[in-house]
DNA sequence: CTGATGACTATAG
DNA sequence: CCTATAGCCATCA
């Protein structure tokens, strides 16, 4: 699986989260079928176009804080986009509790056999 | 090949 | 809660 394949993969993912739910970088790529792989996750999302249609706002760490220092102009983008899509922000913050996407349990279970095919 | 670099994470103090 | 530390792993100089 070349590093091109892997990043679709990753997009795709991240494309899945809906609206109002959020995922830590590390559970967008074991959904992804990629363990251990939460740096690429950040990677590929670094690697976006700006116009991209990817909700990248969507990917926190795995404590629910948003990855950008505090103040940068990438945080702010991103509390803005969350918070407008109801997401509430503390702290630079998230509640994961609360706001964690749950993928389908057919996709976790059948996505990976997808995968063997082209394989 | 080697070492440095991250939009990371879990753990320990 | 915060900092430090050690894993982690693709990418790049």
């Amino acid at each position: 699986m070349d590093r091109v394949r892997r990043q679709q993969r990753i997009r795709e993912t991240v494309r899945e989260i809906p609206a109002g739910r959020v995922a830590s970088y590390g559970q967008v790529a074991d959904v992804a079928g990629l363990p251990r792989a939460a740096r690429q996750v950040g990677q590929a999302l670094r690697n976006l176009s700006d116009a991209t249609d990817v909700p990248w706002h969507r990917v926190l760490r795995s404590t629910g804080a948003i990855a950008f220092a505090r103040g940068s102009p990438a945080y702010r983008e991103q509390r803005r986009r969350l918070e407008r899509e109801g997401v509430i922000v503390l702290h630079g913050k998230v509640d994961m509790q609360t706001y964690r996407w749950q993928p389908p349990l057919d996709e976790l279970l059948w996505k990976p056999t997808s995968a063997w095919d082209d394989a």
